[in-house]
Formats: structure tokens, C-alpha cells, sequence
DNA sequence: TAGATTGTTAATCGATTAACAATC
DNA sequence: TAGATTGTTAATCGATTAACAATC
């Protein structure tokens, strides 16, 4: 059992949010080129990333449901995942939020910040602590996933506390790399600002490109 | 003039946000190793990533200064930026607010939202807009950038009046796929709940590969 | 000089794309 | 059968890692 490369597991998360939507006339089989016009890729990578699934019956193409059945069981979709939330601002908050709307696998049963204001004052029906309680809290309720939220110069130390805590996966909202000595942990940095400056600089490039081959420079 | 691998960009913008933030014992030349070790990747990746910039200047490692400056110049950081974020809903104004926090060349200049009832009682100093005018206030503003968060049903719409506009990039984080017919349009996709679910696989992968690793499976 | 570090070329690794025989 | 489509192997592409001569 070969491990799936990253990049096919995202797209296949991908793919199972898109099924799920998709209002599905099951009459007609989906090609691997239907689906990679849907998802902005082309065929050939899809049938790629299909036949890391269980599922081999096909004659036209894929049957929607039976795809949506593997991908539900490779995804592991039917293990529940407690995750939590540290750092309550508008991001924070925001991400909470629509945990809640997406009725997956995945539940947030925690929410932290180390300002007692914002605990007390904030609306949810997540239980929220103080950002001191994480490492008891997550140990507790055997929480596997964190979401870091929270100012640059606490990611540090929410980051060792949810270590503490046996946490085993980190998404992290904040500009700043999270480093941990211990190789099982799966981190993952979303740097927002940081990347809305590497799509200005793609744009140049392309500019750039298209000045270049559309004629020469003056 | 070789064009400059996306993720290496990624990196470079990575590195520069690091750079501001330390406090800076200039004395001490910054080597490929210790930036490494911040960024949690390896020296040699760091040099490669160098080389790309203007930058020559060596002897002990890098000048923190300098680098600073290459960094500021090769990311284009004295060109301003317009962006304009459309949904104002939670993660929408969660982007409109710390965008102003980080001062950098990227100004967000308006605010859309379909809701009428939201435009009237948001709180915020940018200016916002009906969705439908998304078009010409692009124009009239030469907006380049597009932050999109808003429900799925939304984004195809969404795009095609920015498109209309003539917007030149597009971060969308509704878990859909946006589609252009143009090339020259850049489009980063954020899929934050998949990004969860990709998360949870992983720590799954590594658990097995632990287990097979660490003895036979019973 | 000896030690440390860069800058760049070459080797490796891994993912995407292409191709094509097998199937319905 | 002819046409369409999969599934998988091989070729390509691109980024990361390694190595090492050049520099201070």
C-alpha cells in the first residue's frame, strides 16, 4: 500500500467537496475529463489520482456515487477528528464559524485564547478556555488537530502548549514558521498575506512573459 | 532574466516578512544555515533561493540589511497594489482588517458584498460596494488583486465580474474551483476545510508508516 | 593559512503529462 | 465492430538536495 502523494490527497479532497455539491444526475457516468474540466485539470492526473482509490469499475467513466463512496473511505471521512481553535480574533472566529456549516468528519470541540475578555464576551457554543488550559485540555479530549490563529509572537508558545497537549497535526494561520524537533507532527503554514504578494509578483511575471513574446521590448 | 519558480517566490516573501519582524543584531552576518533554521528548510534551498536575487554581496553570509533591501526590490515591494476583497461575511472582514495591519505595498481599496444589509452596518474605513459594480469599480479603481470568500453558489459569478474588469489575479477561498478561459489571469486557490481534511490524512499516513517501522503490526 | 560560507553545477527525487494497450 | 474511456507504464518536467570549487 504505496502512501499517496500530498498534492493527490488535496485534490481528491478536492474532488469529494465537488461531488458532494454537484446536483447529480446519476444517469450519466463522469469521464476523467469531465471532472478534470470541473476541477481545472486535465485528465490524465485524474485518472491518476483515481487509481490511488479502491474503486475499479468504470466502462464510460466513473459512477458518481461509487466514486464519492471510495473517496469517502480513503479520505478516512468516517473517523471523527476532534480539532481546536486557538487564537479567537476574526480569523479565529471566522474559521469556527464554518467548521460548524461543513457537516464533515472533522469537529471543533475547542476554542482558546489567553485574553479572558474575549473568552468571556465571545458567542459560540464551543466551549472556550484560557490559552494556559491547552495543553490538560487537548490531552483530555484527545484532540488531534489545532488551527493557530493568533499574533505572530505567541505562535511559539501555542505551538510547544498544543505539543504539550499530544497534538499530532498544526494548520498555521500566522505569518511565522512553526518549527518542531519532532518529525511526526504534521505542520502546515497558510500564510495569507504573504502569498496575495507572491500572486502580485506572478502577475508581474506573466506581464512580463507576454510583453516578451507579443513583440519586442520597445 | 529567468523567471522565478513559483515556490521559491513563496519563500523569498516568507523570508522577507521574517527579516522585518527580527530585531536586528546587525553586526552579525545572517549565513544560509541560520536562515534555514528559522524557515525550517534547508541551507541549500536557502542559497538556491538567494541566488535569485541580486544580491552578491558575501562573506561570513548575508547581510540582514542588504538582503532586506534585495528582498524589497526583486518582490516588487515599491510598486503599490489594489485589491479589493469581495464577501464580507466573517473571513472576509477578517482579511479586510489585518490587511491593513501588515503596511505593506498591497492596499485593499473596496469592499463588495451582495447583501445591501450588510453593506449598511459593516464597520470599516474601506469603501464598499454592491457586488454588481464589482466591474466598474475595478476599472475605475485598476484594482489588480481579488480576495474572494464568498459562498460557493457565488464564485463563478463572482469571477466573471471581476474578469469584467479586468482583474489580473484572484485568491479564492470558497471551496469551489474558479475557472478562467484566460491564461493570463492568476489564480491561487485556498480550500481551508480540504486543506483540514488533506491535514488528517496525513497524521494518518504517518501513524501507519510509524507502526510498520516500529515493529510488525501485532 | 585554516575555517567557514557562498554560488553554481550536477544528481536525485517526485509529480505531472503523455502514450497506449486493454476493456466495455 | 467502432468509439470512447480507463488504468498503468514510460517520458518529461521541475524543484530540491548534494557536492564542491571559489572566496573571504
Amino acid at each position: 500500500m504505496k502512501s499517496i502523494p500530498v498534492p493527490t490527497i488535496e485534490r481528491l479532497s478536492i474532488l469529494y467537496t465537488l461531488l458532494c455539491r454537484l446536483e447529480i444526475s446519476r444517469e450519466e457516468p463522469l469521464s476523467s475529463a469531465k471532472i478534470g474540466e470541473m476541477m481545472g485539470i486535465s485528465s490524465h492526473t485524474v485518472r491518476k489520482d483515481i487509481s490511488y482509490l479502491d474503486i475499479e469499475g468504470t466502462e464510460a467513466g466513473y459512477d458518481s456515487e461509487a466514486l464519492k463512496n471510495a473517496l469517502h473511505k480513503i479520505l478516512g471521512l468516517s473517523k471523527n477528528r476532534k480539532a481546536c481553535i486557538i487564537g479567537l480574533g476574526r480569523l479565529g472566529c471566522a474559521i469556527l464559524s464554518f467548521g460548524k456549516y461543513m457537516g464533515g468528519n472533522i469537529k471543533i470541540v475547542a476554542g482558546f485564547d489567553s485574553s479572558i475578555n474575549v473568552l468571556e464576551t465571545i458567542e459560540t457554543d464551543v466551549p472556550v478556555y484560557p490559552a494556559y488550559d491547552i495543553p490538560r485540555i487537548v490531552k483530555e479530549n484527545q484532540i488531534e488537530i489545532a488551527v493557530v490563529a493568533v499574533p505572530p509572537e505567541q505562535v511559539q508558545l501555542t505551538a510547544n502548549r498544543l505539543l504539550d497537549g499530544g497534538i499530532k497535526g498544526i494548520i498555521n494561520f500566522a505569518p511565522v514558521v512553526i518549527k518542531t524537533n519532532d518529525e511526526s507532527i504534521v505542520v502546515k503554514n497558510f500564510h495569507i498575506m504573504e502569498e496575495l504578494r507572491a500572486l502580485a509578483i506572478m502577475i508581474d511575471q506573466k506581464e512580463k512573459e507576454r510583453m516578451n513574446s507579443n513583440g519586442k521590448d520597445i
